[in-house]
DNA sequence: TCAGGCGGATTGTCGGACGATACGCCCTCC
DNA sequence: GGAGGGCGTATCGTCCGACAATCCGCCTGA
C-alpha cells in the first residue's frame, strides 16, 4: 500500500512558500512583496505562474494592494476579511437566522460578563460613544444599525479577547439585513434598544458581571421578540451579498 | 466631492461574477465549472485572466479539484477550510493560547448546555463512540488528541447549530499542539479527561442542561490546570502550520 | 522649496504554444 | 453481453513574449 502521491502544481507550492514566509514573520506586515518579475526570477518560474500564486495569497488576505497603488504589501487578514469568508461559508451552508442568533446569544453575553471584569476606562468611553451615537442618530435605519453593531463590537472588545472579536464579526454581518428589517418594522424597537444598551453600559461601569450578562442576554432576546413582531421568520436562511471590497 | 473611483481589475470582476453565481445557487454544489477555455470565450478575456480568477475562487474554497481530476467543481468551503483561514488569521494576530482557551471555555459549555436539550439518540451514540475510542486508544498522544477533538465535535453537534460547529473548529485546531504537549506531559491527564467526558456524556443522556454545562466547563478548566502542571505558558502565541491540504 | 514634467518600473491583459494527463470511446476478448 | 485495454482528444499547467496603462521616483525650472 502506497500513500496516494500528490503532485501539487507549481503555483500552489509557490503560494505555500510565500505564505510560510509570512507566517514565520520573515516577511512582515506592511512590507512590500518583491515584484512579480523578481519572484519569477527567484523561483525560476514564469510570471503567469507567479501571478496565480499571488491571487491565492491576495484572496486569503495575506497580501493586499493599498488603494491606488501597484505593489502588493504583506498584510494580516483583518476581521472584515474573516467575516467575509465565514459569512459566505455559513450562507452557503443554508444556516438559518435562528442559528446565528443563537450563536450570538451565546457569545455576546459571555463576552459582556468577561468584559465586566476587565473593562478599562477607554473601553467604557468607546461603548458610551456608540451608545450616544445610537440615541442621537437612529432615525435612519441604516445609521441606527451601524451604531448598534458598533456597540456590540465595543462591548466585546472589553473582553480583551481577539478570538471573540473575530468570532463576533461574521455573526453581526449576517444578522445585519434582518436586524435592519426588524428595527425598521418595530416602532418600539429603538426605545428598547436604548434601554438595554444603557443597562449594559451601567453594568460594565459597575463591573457587575452578572448584570452585564443578563442585560446582554435580554437585549438579544428582545431582538428575537422584535423579529416575531415584525413577522421575520427565524427559519429563513441568512443572506449574503459578496462585499466587493 | 467625488467618490474615489475604483477600477477593479478584470480578474477580480470575473471572480466576483462567478462567486455571485455560486452564492445565488445558479451554480450548484458538486457541479463542474465550465472549462477555462469556455469561460475565456464566454467572458471574452484571455485564459490567463480566467485562471487568476479561478485561483481566487479556489483559495476561497468555492471551487475545488477532486483528487486526481482536472475539472474544477463547485463546492462549499467546509469546516476545515474555515478553520484554516481563521486559524491563520488568529495566529498572525499573535493571539495567545489563553485567548483561545477562553473562547473555547465560553463556547463549549454553552454548546453542551444547548445540546442537553436537543440531543438525539444518534448524537449520544456519536459521543459515546468518541468517548470509547479515547478510553481504549489514548496511549499514543497523537491518537488521544484525535479522539478528544472528536468528542468536542460530537458534543457541539448536539447543539444542532452549524454556526457553533464552524466556530469551534479553528479553536480546536489552534489548541491542538499545546493540548498534545499537555496530555503527553501530565500523567494523570488521561484519567481526568476520561472522567470529565463520562460526566458530560451522562449529563447529555439525562438531558441535564446545567450538569452538561458545568462538566464541560470543568473539563476545560482542567486543561488549564494541566497546562500549569506541564509548565506550558498560556501567554505563548498560538502556533500555526499551514496545512498543505 | 516645491509644482510639474519625464522616463523607467511594474502591473494587467493579451495572443499563442506545448507537454502531460484525465477522460471517454471503441475495440477486443472471454 | 460484460470486462479489460488501447487510443484520441479535451483540458490543464506552464511557459514565451508583448504591449498599454499607470504608478513612482527623480530631475528640472520657477
Amino acid at each position: 500500500m502506497f500513500p496516494p502521491l500528490r503532485v501539487e502544481p507549481t503555483y500552489r507550492k509557490l503560494a505555500l512558500a510565500i505564505e510560510t514566509r509570512i507566517l514565520e514573520r520573515s516577511l512582515r506586515d506592511g512590507e512590500p512583496l518583491p515584484t512579480e518579475a523578481e519572484l519569477s526570477t527567484q523561483f525560476d518560474v514564469h510570471r503567469s505562474t507567479v501571478r496565480e500564486a499571488l491571487r491565492e495569497l491576495e484572496s486569503a488576505g495575506l497580501v493586499t494592494r493599498r488603494r491606488g497603488t501597484k505593489r502588493l504589501v504583506v498584510t494580516r487578514p483583518g476581521a472584515a476579511r474573516i467575516a467575509d469568508t465565514v459569512g459566505r461559508a455559513l450562507s452557503l451552508e443554508d444556516v438559518t437566522v435562528l442559528e446565528v442568533w443563537e450563536a450570538l446569544h451565546l457569545v455576546a453575553p459571555a463576552a459582556a460578563a468577561n468584559g465586566a471584569r476587565r473593562r478599562t476606562a477607554a473601553d467604557l468611553a468607546a461603548i458610551e460613544a456608540a451608545y450616544q451615537r445610537f440615541t442621537e442618530d437612529s432615525v435612519d435605519t441604516a445609521r441606527a444599525l451601524v451604531h448598534m453593531l458598533a456597540f456590540f463590537r465595543a462591548v466585546t472588545r472589553t473582553s480583551g479577547n481577539r478570538v471573540l472579536m473575530l468570532t463576533l464579526e461574521p455573526l453581526l454581518k449576517l444578522m445585519e439585513p434582518t436586524l435592519a428589517q426588524m428595527v425598521a418594522g418595530v416602532p418600539q424597537a429603538r426605545a428598547r434598544i436604548t434601554t438595554a444598551q444603557r443597562r449594559i453600559l451601567e453594568a460594565l461601569t459597575a463591573r457587575d458581571t452578572e448584570a452585564a450578562r443578563t442585560w446582554m442576554s435580554r437585549y438579544l432576546r428582545d431582538f428575537r421578540r422584535g423579529y416575531e413582531l415584525a413577522s421575520i421568520s427565524l427559519e429563513q436562511r441568512v443572506a449574503w451579498r459578496s462585499s466587493n471590497r
